[in-house]
DNA sequence: TTACAATACGACCGATCGTGCTATTATTTC
DNA sequence: GAAATAATAGCACGATCGGTCGTATTGTAA
């Protein structure tokens, strides 16, 4: 009853690595149970479909994404503290100082934001969720008057993304060192 | 010596319309060959590798790019109109009201960002590209004092991107419709 | 220790991948 | 028009894809 967990969770946690590299679909069941391994029927019996283990990826992302980024910044003190947290964790996370490969949402919904089905309403799903808890949080902070711009929260969490988004092309592609700062100096003026 | 140019040609449109949705990775030489209406071998001689096409396709969404957004952008008067019109038209570009599928760009730097090659290189080289012009003309507008905000113009640049690729995320995986009222809302509080 | 279920393996399927080689057409040039 | 050249089709290759099946091995509970 322990093993089949325990392997099962080793194939995920790989398959989320090399999902960030190369997409969920890029990832085949042979490379990825080289890399864990197993034979490739030794892996697939844990996933009746390739599909299912992609859902099983993008959940395990949603996993690490809570353990990384909104849990340390629940932490802090709601209002404008929390909400910096919140984005610069998420910097830190697409920057990869925990693993390495950026933001896995990044690269899945780029993959899966044009194919209907589970993986596109999953990521749809979980994307929504963080848009409206970060709004809430940002929503906090103008209610205790720490935001002093007057706008939906809403807007401000539509900015705050796109700036970490221009982060992400920034560092991983350009390879600009500078860009941090101007992430940093983004938050700074859209939270005022 | 003209109907190989016409041909290739068409090869080429029709696989930058299937890379937007499946990514440069994804178009198949088989099936691509059966959209375009030739052979897969008669489809190849015109290319000597799949990377081959790949740079084409990348070349195409590059001459696309200049020819709807920006070339449109530089009848207009320099300084902030002209700073609107590539952000505007960019958000066309995005939201696909000439072309369908988003921006192919977005899609291409998410899935060789962290792939060596010539590929990534190009790529890179035409985002660096079109960042400088882009910092260009809102430098322009900002010696204008359209812009009267004191930051150095890359910083703008920066910040509008990020609001781009918000948009592109809000509106494509999202389907929210008001996502281009915030992203013009974003627009008109970073330029300011 | 025995018995049963959970787990993993190896071989294999049809399909498709990118890529060559060889004819056979179209097209262009003289 | 013929000769030369470019363009396309047919075919096959080794590799790999996701997926299936029967069997062996292993872990677990009695």
């Amino acid at each position: 009853m322990k093993k089949g967990q325990s392997t099962r969770q080793m194939i995920v946690d790989t398959a989320l690595n090399q999902s960030v590299r190369l997409g969920l679909e890029g990832v085949s069941l042979g490379n990825l149970a080289e890399d864990v391994g197993l034979s490739k029927s030794g892996l697939f019996a844990h996933f009746k479909s390739k599909e299912a283990l992609q859902l099983a990826v993008l959940e395990e992302a949603v996993g690490r994404y809570m353990r990384l980024v909104v849990e340390p910044a629940l932490k802090k003190p709601a209002g404008l503290p929390r909400v910096r947290a919140l984005f610069e964790n998420y910097l830190d996370w697409i920057a990869g100082e925990h693993e390495a490969g950026g933001c896995p949402f990044v690269t899945f919904v780029q993959e899966f934001d044009d194919r209907p089905g589970a993986i596109r309403d999953m990521l749809a799903k979980s994307q929504r969720q963080w848009r409206v808890g970060f709004a809430s949080a940002i929503g906090t902070a103008m209610e205790r008057k720490e935001i002093a711009r007057r706008a939906d929260p809403e807007q401000v969490a539509f900015e705050l993304i796109g700036a970490a988004l221009a982060f992400q092309t920034s560092l991983r592609l350009l390879g600009e060192r500078g860009c941090r700062v101007r992430a940093l100096a983004a938050f700074d003026r859209i939270t005022s």
